[in-house]
DNA sequence: GCACGAATGATAGTAATACTATTATATTTG
DNA sequence: CAAATATAATAGTATTACTATCATTCGTGC
């Protein structure tokens, strides 16, 4: 990517963390030495120990920066939900035709990130594989309805919004926008991860990306109008 | 539903439990006292502790039946597939039309329980809440594979091919019957959590089930042959 | 070059969790 | 009724998810 992107940086709700972690060189290794380790040992034996230790640096000392585990991985899906968000806007920039902007928002949400772009600090293909396992467990807690009235979740909200509008120029008719938009994005994520652990439940062939094929199609034909 | 019913149980992959629970009167207490918990305080705060004090229990009693919380849970959704799946062949008996079947096996995975049968000392209204909230954390773990190995998400894979098979007798040539169909019943579950707490990624109505319609439709032009 | 405040490190401590072990007491079964 | 088995009572351990305290280092303004 151009050189001008390592200087723009995405903007994370500030109720995810205590003291904003792009402000100083630990912060950045804590993000850094998270996602590495995230990758390496999921979410559930992640600890915050563990992390200090992987960095050189102290318990304490990132609890100034992170309330707790669950906090660092809102972080973490926001930034997530947040790049999409640009490399969507970026993505379909003078794109015209409605059904165009589909294809290719339907692209950008369901496809693997493979390459780590030189946009930040951050590897997107090791936090796209973390968003993929661990992204549904921001939400399913007993805190859900707390954590989204301070806003967290508005970044994933607004993904959705973005592409419900496309789907409603193509068929205003259409009455499942968000539904659809929200089960083709979570079901991406389970389907690359029933690929890997649960075969039997996909139906995903080697080389070409099925993913992607299969949640476009599944889009165009369900806002299709019919008679 | 009928006396009948009452005699017959249903037999979940002994690899999830130490002790059949269904073998004694503690561990009836077991299953029962943890769909009530779990359906309390959600499966993160859930402990064994605290479900023995709730069931006058101890704790060291109840991992003669579980290894862990973790086994417990997934004893719970193995019985909630075959649960299903039982209500599934029982409720396609004699419907010979494939749509027909297809139409009606979308309705049954996809629909919110409600009634609590007497099928058994299970109350599945509940448990269908708990699987809506916690299933996915059975398998988004660090031991799937092994998990995998020892059969525990069969039943599982089995309702997805069951209903698999009907897609195909529809259309043959249709290529992705697993991935529709995996992607319907997480997507159901996903929708109905958004609707209680993240309404923006949906479309609910209030009154008719949107879930179901939404699904149905999505199916049905999914697998239409097109040209 | 030094004083100041802020950030970080080092260390310790706590309550809760996820178990395991041991022994005592019921309960079932032969 | 004895033996075997299941359960209860109690205690203990390692780890987790933090919090608290104090020392040290660092950058900045003067």
């Amino acid at each position: 990517m151009d050189q001008l992107l390592s200087k723009i940086s995405i903007q994370v709700n500030a109720n995810t963390y205590l003291k904003n972690p792009e402000t100083s060189a630990l912060g950045k290794k804590i993000i850094t030495g998270s996602i590495d380790l995230l990758d390496e040992i999921g979410f559930d034996c992640f600890t915050f120990r563990k992390l200090a230790a992987k960095i050189g640096s102290t318990e304490a000392s990132l609890y100034r920066y992170f309330e707790s585990k669950h906090k660092l991985l809102l972080y973490l899906t926001s930034w997530y939900w947040l790049w999409l968000e640009y490399r969507l806007v970026f993505g379909l920039a003078n794109i015209h035709a409605a059904p165009d902007r589909l294809e290719r928002a339907i692209k950008i949400v369901t496809e693997e990130i493979k390459e780590d772009s030189s946009f930040s600090h951050i590897n997107e293909a090791k936090l796209n594989r973390i968003i993929i396992t661990e992204s549904a467990k921001t939400y399913l807690t007993r805190d859900v309805d707390q954590e989204n009235k301070e806003g967290v979740f508005l970044p994933y909200k607004q993904l959705v919004g973005r592409i419900s509008d496309i789907i409603l120029e193509i068929n205003p008719h259409y009455k499942y926008p968000h539904m659809l938009m929200s089960t083709v994005i979570e079901g991406a994520h389970h389907q690359r991860y029933f690929a890997e652990h649960l075969p039997r439940l996909t139906d995903i062939l080697p080389g070409e990306d099925t993913t992607v094929k299969f949640y476009t199609e599944l889009v165009f034909k369900a806002i299709k109008e019919w008679k």
